[in-house]
DNA sequence: GTTTTTCATTTGTCAGACAATTGAAAAACT
DNA sequence: AGTTTTTCAATTGTCTGACAAATGAAAAAC
């Protein structure tokens, strides 16, 4: 059988798998300073490359950060809301590109989840996301807009309804689900039909939400799932067709 | 004003956004090999060692994997949805530490995510499913269990669940939401009366799913959000007491 | 035709050097 | 004493060159 640690001969992976252990347990805490290069290389016994590989694995997963000169170093990054959305956008991002997941998988579990924040979204949106809602819809209504700065907006407009609910863990963990379906849906093309169409069902959204309707919202968001799937389902007969 | 971008002075980061942005936009794909690192160094204009450090930066993402030897070479990695979940769940738990988000902001997302399976997960549920949700709450019944493997299986009841829904995408969202809350439940003690209680209301959750019936397990699983808040409160008054 | 040996390629690790950065300490100067 | 300037030590960033280890392909031996 084959060894099933990947680090067998890594030593930079092995090194770099401790300090993270230290960091995720809490022995490190944010804005701590990691040793310098040269401690861990004596702690560690390797020399100032490995550690380097090291720690060059712990920046790319945003755990540090480093700073040169005097007082500089390795500090331990507080991972922010922000920095954690960009890394769940891109692993989804990736994951449903890699893995050929069938556009009605994602779209189902995209509208699924928004669902979800209906209740929260209608009890407690403010006027401030009501009104960013209406001006994505505004864009939204613009010919000239590219059917890649339209699906942008969709998005965020979505992104505002879900921030509606006003709880920060639901709006990252949906960012995931929201933001990873764009590339599937840049591949479709958007004629001023259908955009009517979506923008009217946005504007109903807008309105329900205003009006405190989580049941209209949760329909609407069905009619806009199942439109989704038409729009897709069309695009894929004329690819075909062609 | 400070250099925006933070690889101002960072080859090996500006090589490691590089190769990834070749990654993900599918200039390379699964499986592709990656120029040798000596290429990379001509290409680039830069030293082994950078090139090295930009590598384990994108090895760190687990976007490629190396192999020594004749045909050996870095290649792009396809992402997996396990490895997808991993850092998923890493990631969340990471940001729920970090942020000092409060018990009740995560349990409502969680809860408010988890009751949008419950539709799916009814209308997809298997008798596998069943059976394991039903053994998790077997051994969540042994008075013996650690209160930390009360809380291991109480996640995989969970997750059980969840993947009912048979839907990749949606059991990978979950998964963050999920798990993420245990480091935060493990901080509270689960006497035997509150055990029967949780263990009840799962045993109503698998047996509603078995029939069905998503208003119940919906109801349920509000059940068992305000229930886990109460908990927490306890578990708060009586530490502040002590 | 099969097995063994050799070998070139590639990553993993090490050692030592110098540049760039940066704040603290020391020195010089009011 | 207080302020400014200079010096300096610590630290990361990069480069060079070297050798070890792995690995499959090619060559050689059988």
């Amino acid at each position: 059988m084959k060894n099933a640690s990947p680090s067998a001969s890594d030593l930079s992976a092995k090194i770099a798998d401790a300090l993270r252990q230290e960091i995720i347990s809490g022995v490190l805490l944010s804005d701590d300073r990691l040793p310098s290069e040269a401690d861990l290389c004596e702690k560690f016994d390797v020399s100032r490359s490995t550690v380097r590989e090291a720690l060059k694995r712990l920046a790319a997963q945003n755990l540090i950060r480093t700073q040169r000169g005097h007082t500089g170093g390795a500090f331990v990054n507080k991972l922010t809301f922000d920095a954690a959305v960009t890394q769940h956008i891109s692993t989804s991002t990736l994951l449903l590109s890699m893995n050929a997941v069938s556009f009605e998988t994602a779209c189902e579990a995209r509208f699924t989840l928004e669902r979800a924040c209906a209740g929260l979204a209608c009890a407690r949106r403010e006027r401030e996301t009501f009104d960013l809602m209406k001006a994505e819809v505004d864009r939204q209504s613009d010919p000239a807009l590219s059917d890649e700065a339209f699906c942008a907006s969709d998005v965020a407009f979505h992104r505002a309804f879900v921030d509606a609910a006003d709880n920060p863990v639901l709006s990252y963990q949906l960012a995931g689900a929201v933001e990873a379906m764009q590339p599937l849906m840049n591949m479709i093309t958007f004629p001023a039909r259908d955009r009517a169409r979506i923008v009217a069902l946005h504007i109903g959204m807008a309105n329900a939400l205003k009006a405190r309707d989580a049941d209209e919202v949760t329909a609407l968001l069905h009619e806009l799932e199942t439109y989704t799937l038409e729009l897709a389902d069309t695009y894929r007969a004329r690819r075909a067709g062609t």
